[in-house]
DNA sequence: GTGGTCTAGACCACC
DNA sequence: GTGGTCTAGACCACG
């Protein structure tokens, strides 16, 4: 968790963390009462800047889902779960349709997609890591 | 084709465009030789400035997609077909397996993901347009 | 270095900058890795409007020479070097040939051809520069 | 003469056409008196619009180098061929010292470039025509 | 403080 | 009437 952001995504930086860390508390990996790492420790971990760890950080308490304690550090607050598993669904169904949408308009049969979207369940890959050449291929014949 | 864009999306406009003349190149709704609109009618019908349709344009001409001829227009090169077909598909498939994998994060399982695919699919939607509600509802229980 | 652009030139202001950065490359005065000036910065150095250097930059990213991270600045990529060397090359070469072919249409002989090449290597001047009075007159008789 | 434009040349098609027909007096292949191609003959032959050859003919009476006879046509008037000898030269000249100056600047030495001038010069081409690839190879190396 | 995007408008080159 | 270039300035995203 935590362990890999892309420095050429065209999300954000802060962003990825963002969505990270409500993928984590939305799947369970993260639960009421954790600690999050430390600003400081997460920037020398993912080598990003210090204060993009932090504007992150500033969001996800603005959101209601972590509470900071100045000296101690960041915790999930009480609700989070619930709340971050709407999100993250709210936020996954929104992209799926748009690629859905875009493979169509690109001439794409539901066969096609339905193919790409089997594949790439079953291949793991880091997040916001490249796209496997296995599913690159499918399409290139 | 071409008909709208979406000025609150986080993809600049000018992307859109060229996203759009892409897709419609795949399909074959524009072919080679096609004349694209003129920079200022477009520009007009969409409503949005004239600079920001002419680089687009220029994008895609730096692609090797189209050619501009001045004072005549732009029009669709030859083999923008099968490069158009590539990369859309190329970009589609990325598309998917990012949203794919956010979805296995958030916890979803391949049942949940499969229904919002076919729903996304029997729905037809503007380019760039919102999420559907009945597509964001589905799992909201 | 991009100290200096001709306004008057019938070549882009862009295009100028992208040329002298190529060739920067090229000649290895800038190397691998190395940040150019940014674009505020070299905008006022050579006083012209910001949006013409971040076109030229813009322009380079794409061709793949630079690579441009936000809030950082534009670095020379891996691979540039020989990249830049052939393009400025093969672009040196295009010139001369269409310069040579001219003046066989004009009626000079390959020893006039040879004496201006030879002045014209002999003498310095700023890039896109106007052509010394020396060189003019090398012909005047 | 005047057999062949290049449509997709930086250089304007007028322009070409007035250079074309400069050098041809520059070198003799027009006389003073001798009669121009019509304005649609030429604009037929080339395959370009009518308005763009009447331009260039316009250019080169205001120019002083060939006076137009309504219902006759466009003749070398007396004079041009030392004026276009000049000029021809001084525009050879200058395309040499902006190539050559070029070259350096992308780190060429006297060698290379004095090669690649013999190498133009021993090459025949059509004006405004394709870089020859035994031209572009020379420095493929 | 860095670059990105968009708007607005002027002027030019070309057909 | 077509696209090209440049300027000027505003606002945003990012680190």
């Amino acid at each position: 968790m935590l362990s890999r952001i892309n420095i050429d995504s065209s999300i954000p930086v802060y962003e990825q963390i963002e969505n990270q860390v409500q993928f984590a508390i939305a799947s369970g990996e993260l639960k009421i009462g954790d600690k999050l790492p430390s600003v400081k420790e997460l920037a020398d971990r993912l080598d990003i800047n210090f204060n993009t760890v932090a504007k992150a950080y500033r969001d996800l308490e603005v959101m209601g889902l972590i509470s900071t304690h100045r000296g101690r550090g960041c915790f999930v607050k009480k609700g989070a779960e619930k709340q971050c598993r709407d999100m993250s669904r709210s936020r996954v169904a929104a992209r799926l349709f748009e690629a859905v949408q875009e493979g169509k308009a690109a001439g794409l049969g539901k066969k096609n997609v339905t193919e790409l979207v089997n594949a790439s369940f079953a291949t793991d890959a880091e997040p916001y890591g490249d796209v496997p050449s296995e599913i690159k291929n499918l399409l290139k014949r």
